[in-house]
DNA sequence: CAGATGACTTATG
DNA sequence: ACATAAGCCATCT
């Protein structure tokens, strides 16, 4: 595939492990998308409910809940508190800490 | 085909 | 530190 598609992003979100979170630059970089974050969240938001992609792991660069909003009220930070990650203020605590780099784990 | 849109990121004032 | 602007790519209208 010349292009990525929301496959592409699903599995890498699908990826990442339990208690750890990552921003869309990260998951674009991953895919070659240099500046295609916003493509990443795009799919994020195509994604279908009920589906077992963790999207709720996935955060903006600064490690804020940009997507609290699209997940209706307090469920993405009520998941993300039972994954052990700490949120205060729609963000993560120590969000370096428990940052996942794909291109570092997954090589 | 051209313009608009988006769960983003980085740089600048 | 907050607000604004520009850059980025795939999809939609």
């Amino acid at each position: 595939m010349d292009k990525i598609s929301f496959e592409d992003v699903y599995a890498v979100v699908r990826l990442i492990p339990k208690g750890r979170v990552t921003n869309y630059g990260a998951i674009a970089k991953y895919l070659s998308l240099k500046g295609g974050a916003r493509l990443v969240g795009w799919a994020m938001g195509a994604l279908p409910a009920g589906s077992d992609v963790p999207a709720h792991r996935v955060v903006n660069s600064t490690g804020v809940l940009t997507a609290k909003n699209q997940f209706g009220g307090t469920r993405m930070q009520n998941l993300l508190e039972a994954e052990g990650i700490e949120v205060k203020n729609d963000k993560i605590v120590g969000f370096r800490k428990v940052f996942w780099n794909p291109e570092e784990e997954l090589m």
